[in-house]
DNA sequence: AGTATCTGTCATAAT
DNA sequence: GTATTATGACAGATA
């Protein structure tokens, strides 16, 4: 058994680092141990082996969390955030794109190839091109080799799903079993070291392959035993499996249920990390062998996710549910996939990596990206854009008015350009019509006296609602939603201030004199006449509104702000808990290093004696480790002691007797 | 009616 | 000195 060990994790490392580099740890022990886990997947973010549930990374990952009321988004960042992983692991990235694996398929015996029928046998397949008519339980397969298969022929689709079936030609097959008997008797008696069989390179493989005793079990009622058909296994030379051609077909029904999901060869990471039918490989009709792992049963090789459901392909979940995963699918390599792949996130996520280092990767991933995004609401992407709460726009939006996002998008950013001020935040006043601007001709200065307003209804309905008159100024541009409203609708909706500047027949809206340089303020104040009570209602006019913009930036800010500083405490205090959790563990080893060091110091003192024969307490004397690794004992120096006259005698005694 | 939140406004300091 | 901006405080509106 050691020895089938030590051949197993030799001839299976190369396979163990290419999926360690995935994520998927192979305990080769706990198989050969009998716990059949040999695979498992690891639960880090690299582990792209999985169908990741975004959903519960989400808000976990890099503490980044995503707007919950956009759930496609989460697939959205969490496959960005692990892309963003893997390309900041270095540039370029290039992910092997195959898993050299090989699958050798055990037949009981050469005659039962046949066609299969479109029975489903226990797989959840309807109809495989071939299919083993012994039972599934005496199947065995085993690791092979061929590098003439690529993963586009392999992840071919077609109703050539899991049912595990080698095809070979009868004649071959019974050729290779002849060969593989006479291999593994000899690999029995004399075991053949990996770095032998390396140097002994085709012909021994030929030898093997061609040696023609049988080793299917269809004659013999026991099958052989494990360790034996490991032996033969092993003995093979990984890296010479490229060479080996033909399938084996073999017996091992032992291992039947350990390795009931063995792997075919050429196994794109796209393919590899696909659920049930992982290892389908497309049999080839005219070709010498035709390879189609069986529905994985066993645990070796169970790729699929921890989420159990994901392994129906119509339960995928993550970005796989994304609409545009069909289009990266199609984008690789012809592969065109089973259905089964088809909406695979970890599929998705592989796509990408496999392109990471591609030029126009990005472009690719950018399109699906974009496709998601088209397919979300634009109101949902513009909560997403507003990280507060504030609704600056929510006053000046009647239920007619219209959204955030057409605001934003239609308003003209150059009005706060030329102003100047304020131009961070956006506000209602970017989507000024130009028609609220008041006619000059039309403007007949009228006195009046009131100068201060509690107007808290200035709303900024004031800047969004266009009025009768139009304004020339050239900077102002007609919004979206200029003659939405009607008359009565606008007068119930202005601010008082609007309704005054009406009132005085004032050739600009309050929200125009705000928003106006204040060079054509002063002109405007200056060059019409205005009384100056006139000047004073319209500088106040433009004082408050100017410093109510202001208010909504700086709440806005603050907001902001706070939200920083929110997000900041829970990394300080995630921060926190990971250093005292280290802080726990360093000194619990530290305590235990001590108590180590504390036996041994009494071990040693109970075999050490002094020159009078009497042995060394370690209340006296102790362990000085020296920088060159010397340890010395040393008599522990008690000053205090010396200076008394009652306890300084012994110690002096024992200073003399030491030497 | 009490409360929380939003929003406009004022006062004031800073630019 | 003026205009503008930022911000705390206050108060009204509203849910």
């Amino acid at each position: 058994m050691q020895n089938v060990k030590k051949y197993f994790t030799e001839g299976l490392i190369q396979f163990t680092i290419l999926l360690s580099l995935i994520g998927v740890r192979v305990d080769v022990d706990s198989y050969l141990n009998g716990s059949y886990s040999p695979l498992e997947i690891n639960d880090g973010p690299s582990s792209a082996y999985i169908q990741t549930p975004f959903h519960s990374l989400r808000d976990n990952w890099d503490g980044y969390s995503v707007h919950p009321k956009c759930p496609e988004l989460d697939y959205f960042f969490a496959c960005r955030r692990l892309l963003d992983e893997v390309r900041a692991l270095g540039s370029p990235i290039r992910f092997p794109t195959q898993l050299n694996a090989w699958l050798v398929h055990q037949v009981p015996d050469s005659s039962e190839f046949r066609e299969p029928p479109n029975s489903t046998s226990n797989s959840n397949v309807s109809a495989g091109p071939l299919e083993s008519t012994g039972e599934e339980a005496n199947d065995t397969e085993l690791l092979a080799v061929d590098e003439s298969h690529t993963a586009a022929q392999l992840s071919e689709p077609g109703p050539y799903p899991s049912t595990g079936v080698c095809e070979i030609p009868n004649e071959e097959v019974e050729e290779l079993k002849g060969r593989i008997q006479e291999y593994g008797d000899e690999g029995r008696e004399e075991p053949v070291s990996l770095t032998q069989l390396a140097l002994s390179s085709t012909l021994e493989h030929e030898g093997l392959l061609s040696s023609g005793a049988p080793l299917s079990s269809s004659e013999d009622p026991h099958p052989p035993d494990i360790d034996q058909h490991w032996s033969q296994f092993l003995s093979l030379p990984i890296y010479e499996f490229d060479d080996l051609d033909p399938l084996v077909p073999q017996q091992l029904s032992d291992l039947d249920a350990n390795i009931s999901s063995a792997i075919s060869q050429d196994v794109s990471l796209r393919d590899a990390m696909v659920t049930g039918s992982v290892y389908d490989m497309i049999p080839q009709r005219g070709g010498v062998r035709t390879l189609v792992a069986r529905q994985p049963r066993g645990p070796l090789f169970r790729l699929e996710s921890t989420n159990s459901s994901n392994s129906s392909p119509g339960t995928t979940t993550g970005l796989a549910a994304l609409p545009n995963a069909v289009v990266v699918n199609g984008t690789r390599n012809g592969s065109s996939s089973h259905g089964a792949l088809e909406g695979c996130l970890d599929e998705a996520v592989f796509d990408q990596i496999n392109l990471l280092g591609l030029d126009g990767c990005l472009e690719t991933m950018d399109v699906q990206l974009l496709g998601i995004l088209q397919s979300i609401d634009p109101r949902v992407l513009e909560d997403l854009d507003s990280d507060s709460g504030l609704s600056l726009e929510s006053s000046s939006r009647g239920p007619d008015s219209p959204s955030a996002s057409e605001v934003s998008s239609s308003s003209s950013s150059s009005f706060f350009e030329d102003e100047g001020g304020a131009t961070g935040y956006s506000s209602e006043v970017d989507s000024l019509p130009s028609k609220s601007i008041a006619n000059y001709d039309t403007w007949s200065p009228v006195d009046f006296s009131e100068s201060v307003w509690h107007d808290h209804s200035y709303s900024s309905a004031a800047f969004s609602q266009p009025s009768a008159t139009t304004f020339p100024h050239k900077a102002i541009k007609e919004g979206p939603f200029s003659d939405e409203d009607g008359e009565d609708d606008e007068d119930r909706e202005l601010s008082r201030d609007e309704l005054r500047t009406r009132a005085l027949h004032v050739p600009f809206s309050a929200a125009e004199i705000v928003i106006m340089p204040v060079e054509e303020f002063l002109e405007l104040l200056e060059g019409h006449g205005l009384s100056p009570a006139q000047v004073a209602f319209l500088r106040d006019i433009r004082r408050r509104g100017k410093n109510k913009l202001a208010a909504q930036n700086c709440r806005k800010r603050k907001l902001d702000a706070i939200t920083g500083l929110q997000e900041e405490v829970e990394r300080l205090q995630a921060q926190r808990n990971r250093l005292l959790r280290e802080r726990q563990h360093t000194a619990k080893a530290l305590g235990a290093a001590g108590q180590r060091m504390e036996h041994l110091s009494r071990d040693i003192f109970s075999r050490l004696r002094d020159g009078s024969g009497r042995p060394l307490t370690p209340e006296r004397y102790t362990l000085q480790c020296e920088a060159n690794g010397r340890v010395v004992v040393q008599n522990i120096r008690r000053p205090s002691v010396a200076t008394t006259t009652a306890g300084g005698k012994p110690d002096k005694r024992k200073k003399e007797k030491k030497p």
